[in-house]
RNA sequence: GGCCCUGUGGCGCAGUUUGGUUAGCGCGCUUCCCUGUCAAGGAAGAGGUCGCGGGUUCAAGUCCCGUCAGGGUCGCCA
């Protein structure tokens, strides 16, 4: 690698002792000045790293120097000399050296800053966001984008070494036919035509199973108009794609868990990364997690208690179904402990959330439902829950659908503050046997996830068994609490799709109509396929140890799905819209700011 | 679309609960001092219609109403 030129024989962090006393050409930014009056020291900074440049009072340069601003670009020349003992930085690779200056070139001039490039203050995000080519050159999001790019070429090599095929898939493409809102791009050859931007090449990858590629793989774009979360950009994002032929959903495991595994190990940073992944099954995830995204760094579970509180007089929990989280180690948590544990509980929408704790004794309770407790309930909530002496047992009664949900954070929240939590850990695991289908508000049947996964038990499955029972082959891998990614086992069998459609109350008529393309490739020798698809910027999230998915993106869009460095999205031109044959309605809401006079 | 949090010099924040003299602090910026710092140190200084509009009050950064903006979250994300 040759990175020399005119501007620089050596990079900002290259030198060592070895180059003492030879005349070096460096170039990068400001980054740092310290001025004692009688000499002056300059940290010079490029991508690679820093570099003390000294610069005395008898040099030329001096009032050159002292007037520079912070992030000027400048080219110096100068003579590396070993720094005294004493003067030696042993936190800077370049710190046992400094560069007396004898020339200096500005090449980039810099105004005011917005906010300090230099150490690591806290910035608004709509400021970084603005000026976020100065936000880039910071420390900590440098870091995170060039660990991005080291991710994504690793994730390459393992695949490859897995015998994947790398493929690039259209981006102007065909609205899906379910799933998130898609982006259009008018047609200007086919006027009141449009392209969709993918939401993800799903159809595109099955189709080169059937054109017999074996194995695919795409770090692929992939755009959705919904609305951000921290862990989700507004717009777009990357997926590793993944597609197989001739397998069966452990055949996918056995090649994505390694993957994951080697990937997470090398950039781990001594954090662990237990394997095998558990394979949890979806109803177990909800009843023991609340989720389906289990944070299983979080040791403490949920028990189904429903039967302990069957014949209760108690009214908020008779007739409920009851869910119990057993907490050990709450013996000196103090009455704000469990307050806080209710708080997080209603901003899930509970009405509230009760809460005993097992005496020294073991055996009698206090808490704020102590007293509604009989003896005989008591005995078996705590038989029920394994609870001893100091354990705080949540409780929430309420609807099948909704209890979960709510002691799902108290879960993984008490566990932190209880220290049965593995911070140092990235901690997987596998959710399967989603169900294929769930009741709609009418008490139909409708897909749950993926319509075009393949049931388990496939044809007589579909035929013989109520269809809230019929199981997908369909996957989620979970890593922390935070969804990496779906999967499945795909349909490849054109009857068999119609059934599961048929059962979803759409007739034959039109699933032809709708997904033809993909149905008459079925019907050309369709091998038997499956695939997942982790997000990469969620990778690179837990990798990174980001809270936020903004902070592994070189340039994400704001909340509201904005570029606030290119202006984006911004209003077409009259040419523009011409061109496309399309008027502009605008809605009355966007109207009403400009009100005209 | 709903809910929660936030908005105070260039940047980050305190002050708002309980209205009251000249709105503080750190960083940055300007000028000066300083020959070994690496978050350099010291002295002085500039810089604010407290997001915007309306209201209550003798008096509003502080209370009320509305509105805008940013973040988080629910919906949504097959």
């Amino acid at each position: 690698m040759n990175l020399t030129s005119r501007y620089r024989t050596h990079t900002c962090g290259q030198l060592r002792l070895e180059q003492a006393h030879s005349t070096v050409t460096l170039s990068g930014w400001l980054h740092n000045r310290r001025d004692h009056g009688g000499v002056l020291f300059i940290d010079l900074r490029d991508n690679y790293g820093l570099t003390q440049v000294v610069v005395r009072p008898e040099s030329p340069l001096f009032q050159t120097w002292q007037d520079l601003p912070r992030e000027t670009v400048v080219r110096i020349v100068g003579e590396v000399v070993p720094r005294a003992q004493g003067n030696v930085n042993p936190n800077l690779p370049t710190g046992e050296i400094e560069v007396i200056a004898s020339q200096v070139e500005v090449l980039g001039e810099c105004e005011q800053l917005p906010f300090q490039v230099a150490g690591n203050e806290k910035t608004g995000e709509d400021l970084r966001l603005t000026y976020r080519f100065l936000d880039l050159r910071r420390e900590g999001l440098h870091r995170n984008i060039v660990l991005r790019a080291a991710i994504i070429r690793r994730l390459r090599e393992l695949m490859t070494q897995h015998g994947f095929t790398e493929f690039q898939t259209p981006i102007l493409s065909a609205p899906s036919p379910e799933g998130a809102r898609d982006f259009l791009v008018p047609s200007r050859l086919h006027p009141g035509s449009f392209y969709a931007l993918p939401q993800a090449p799903q159809q595109f990858k099955q189709l080169l199973m059937m054109s017999g590629f074996d194995r695919y793989f795409q770090i692929a774009p992939c755009f959705r108009d919904e609305d951000s979360r921290a862990d989700r950009s507004p717009g777009e994002f990357y997926q590793l794609d993944v597609e197989m032929s001739f397998v069966e959903q452990e055949d996918v495991f056995g090649v994505i868990e390694p993957v994951l595994t080697e990937l997470f190990t090398q950039f781990a940073q001594g954090r662990s990364v237990p394997t095998p992944f558990p394979r949890i099954a979806y109803r177990d995830a909800l009843t023991a997690y609340g989720t389906d995204k289990p944070d299983l760094r979080a040791d403490v579970t949920m028990r189904d208690v429903t039967q302990v509180f069957a014949s209760t007089t108690f009214r908020a929990f008779a007739g409920q179904h009851v869910r119990a989280l057993p907490v050990p180690g709450c013996a000196d948590q103090p009455r704000k402990f469990f307050d806080q544990m209710e708080s997080l509980a209603k901003e899930q929408g509970a009405k509230g959330l009760a809460w005993v704790k097992v005496e020294p004794d073991g055996v009698s309770v206090t808490g704020s439902v102590a007293k509604f407790l009989s003896d005989a309930e008591r005995e078996a909530l705590l038989a029920a829950t394994g609870a001893t002496a100091g354990t705080g047992i949540f409780l929430a009664a309420g609807d099948p659908s909704e209890v979960n949900t709510w002691l799902a954070p108290v879960r993984v929240e008490a566990a932190r503050r209880t220290g049965a939590f593995d911070e140092n850990s990235f901690r997987f695991c596998w959710v399967v046997d989603f169900p294929m289908y769930e009741l709609d508000d009418e008490g139909k049947p409708a897909f749950s996830h993926n319509p075009f996964s393949m049931p388990q038990g496939g044809m007589e499955a579909l035929t013989s068994k109520d269809p809230v029972e019929i199981l997908a082959w369909q996957y989620d891998v979970v890593c922390n609490g935070i969804e990496l990614s779906s999967g499945a086992i795909r349909n490849h069998r054109p009857d068999i799709m119609l059934t599961a459609f048929q059962i979803a109350g759409y007739p034959a008529t039109e699933v032809e109509q709708r997904f033809g393309g993909m149905l008459r490739a079925l019907r050309f020798g369709a091998p038997p396929h499956g695939g997942i698809a982790p997000g990469v910027d969620r990778i690179v999230m837990l990798l990174a140890d980001q809270p936020n998915i903004r902070e592994v993106i070189a340039f994400p869009l704001n909340q509201q799905a904005q570029d606030l460095l290119m202006g984006a999205p911004a209003p077409a031109t009259d040419r523009h819209l011409q061109e496309l044959h399309l008027q502009v309605k605008l809605p009355a809401s966007a109207t009403k700011k400009d009100p005209s006079p």
